[in-house]
DNA sequence: AGCGAGATGAGCT
DNA sequence: GCTCATCTCGCTG
């Protein structure tokens, strides 16, 4: 169960990074030491600076997107929504600001660690399990993850990805990108991908082909 | 089971 | 000022 190399990361496009991490495992640990992680089940890839749905889209580089223009395999963690951080992986070489939003993933160990934190964000104190971790926002809540894991290395003690299982190309659906509907043209891209048929998948239903 | 509003802050797409 | 790579709750039916 070693956590991936880098070249997963900076080798390849990134749409097939944004293939290859469904079904690998999230690792982020606790401070007790206790492993929290989950199975990828959703991704979105967003392609830099000619892609209108991404951040450093025409240039535009920023404080808040510096770590995108840095080398692969490395976090990227934003605020959004006032609320909600988004967890994305850094992919490719330095100067091409491409990553892949994991937008959803399966719970595998801690999960009573993440029903403490997600219940903490709803009234009642109570999430139902199949809420823990199927949506971008959720999952930061569950792992505990927020800016202060921004620029952080994928192969540090912090925060990690392993190998899992592996996931079939017929089982991937593929669909348009969620929440990006500024993005003109770029909207319409396949460019996100998740699990058929997993009821993690934040949501399953706007599946437009199964082949890329 | 599906919508609309509200929460909340950072960057202007 | 307004727009978000969102989520929860409360209303409808």
């Amino acid at each position: 169960m070693g956590k991936l190399k880098n070249e997963f990361y900076t080798r390849r496009d990134t749409v097939a990074v944004a293939r290859g991490l469904l079904g690998k495992l999230l690792v982020v640990p606790n401070k007790n030491g206790e492993r929290v992680s989950g199975m990828i089940v959703e991704t979105e890839a967003y392609l830099g600076e000619r892609d209108r749905a991404a951040h450093s889209y025409a240039g535009r580089r920023t404080a808040r997107n510096e770590v995108t223009y840095g080398p692969g395999g490395h976090v990227y963690v934003f605020f959004v929504y006032g609320m909600y951080y988004q967890l994305n992986v850094v992919c490719g070489k330095s100067g091409s600001p491409h990553v892949v939003l994991i937008r959803a993933v399966e719970p595998v160990e801690g999960i009573e660690t993440m029903r403490i934190r997600r219940g903490r964000a709803t009234a009642t104190g109570f999430c139902a399990d199949k809420d823990l971790t199927s949506g971008p926002g959720k999952l930061c809540i569950a792992f505990n993850i927020d800016r202060e894991l921004n620029g952080t290395n994928l192969r540090s003690g912090k925060i990690w990805l392993e190998d899992y299982r592996s996931v079939d190309e017929e089982q991937i659906a593929v669909g348009k990108r969620i929440g990006i509907d500024h993005a003109g043209e770029d909207a319409l891209r396949p460019l996100r991908f998740w699990i058929r048929g997993n009821p993690f998948v934040s949501k399953p239903r706007l599946e437009i082909s199964a082949k890329n």
